[in-house]
DNA sequence: CCTCAATTCTATTGTGCTATAGAATCGGTC
DNA sequence: GACCGATTCTATAGCACAATAGAATTGAGG
């Protein structure tokens, strides 16, 4: 698979190209990457299934940009939780806020599900962004854990793990009962992860 | 399609059935169900494609058997812990080791990842089971909240959902890090999650 | 009106896949 | 050793899909 060789910039262009971008994520996030077809995303488009090569030279090449974007603007976003002068709690919660935030969805599902179907060179991309983002939240437990604002027996580590398990799940899981909605879910996941890392006092 | 038609009972008939599902399950969960093809399942079992045939009607029956496997005794494993005399705490513990254990791995990855692109009416039998088996868990948390162990201003319906995020995220999970093993991960889970439910005092 | 680049189209190639049909094989039983 | 059901095989139909090649179209600027 070689890089997605962009089209040249162009009035327009990015806006034709962001469209193409939104199609194919939601293509791949209802059928899966492998049970979507490029017609599919074509005709979402009302193009032919040819010209959608215009803009991308595989169906690899649109999935890793659409994973791309799915994951986009996480690291600038916790960095700048980071910088904040909020407490570990306040900050686990915006993160969490963010990261299942039902906006881009799309976009997020395909990258949590899909992104194990790309061929091996564009994985390891991704996996970079994701190792940074994924340490990024571990460093935000670990201050809580030194601030003594979180049990000093935590994993930090399991507990990373467990913020990304709900968040996930989250945003897997909206949609599908009209009663349990984005905030409501947020809402309570964020409540009980800050429960169960805080000192109990 | 058509419900599976499976061959009548024979001396180790059951038996060569059970390894037909095993490649399914194994291929299904690494390549997923439009990923994989029914060559991949045949040469893992040492077979003809179109042997596979003798087995299932078609591959979304494999899919369906699959995803049946991977969710079959669920049910009744909860119905046991809830007869049980173990205290809430110590029910949601148990429960949440049993649903992400690693055994069977295959088949609940398959059930989690793959169902949904189960044709409708074999998706409509499975979600019987699901539905059944999420209730059950609801109405653990519920008496867990009855009986003054669990907070009263909990929703159950949120802690059942985050009760199947942090479940079937272990199980998603590992393997990914040689240094996070089942054990280590879920004992992590049940412990958040438990800090999480209960009063604290 | 002409030019040129950007964009979309038509037409097609080649490949891989599910599923069917019917023949061959295997193992046990009478 | 002929029979029989269970199991696996060969062969192939028929379709859907990704990707390529090159022609047509569109629209802005001179």
């Amino acid at each position: 698979m070689k890089q997605a060789a962009l089209p040249r910039a162009a009035p327009g262009a990015r806006r034709r190209l962001s469209e193409v971008l939104d199609a194919a994520a939601r293509v791949f996030a209802q059928r899966g990457y492998h049970g979507a077809s490029t017609k599919d995303i074509a005709d979402l488009l009302g193009m032919r299934q040819a010209s959608l090569y215009y803009y991308f030279d595989s169906k690899d090449a649109a999935l890793e940009a659409v994973c791309r974007e799915g994951h986009q603007g996480y690291v600038e976003r916790i960095r700048r939780i980071a910088r904040s002068d909020a407490s570990a709690s306040e900050r686990i919660a915006l993160a969490l806020f963010h990261q299942a935030a039902p906006e881009r969805r799309d976009f997020t599902l395909v990258f949590l599900r899909e992104r194990r179907f790309l061929p091996l060179p564009a994985r390891k991309r991704i996996r970079a962004f994701e190792v940074q983002y994924e340490r990024a939240i571990q460093r935000l437990i670990e201050q809580g854990i030194r601030s003594g604002e979180f049990r000093a027996d935590l994993d930090a580590r399991m507990a990373t793990l467990a913020f990304f398990g709900l968040g996930n799940s989250a945003a897997v899981w909206y949609g599908r009962e009209p009663a349990v909605t984005p905030e409501r879910l947020l809402r309570a996941y964020v409540d009980l992860l800050v429960r169960a890392l805080r000192l109990t006092h």
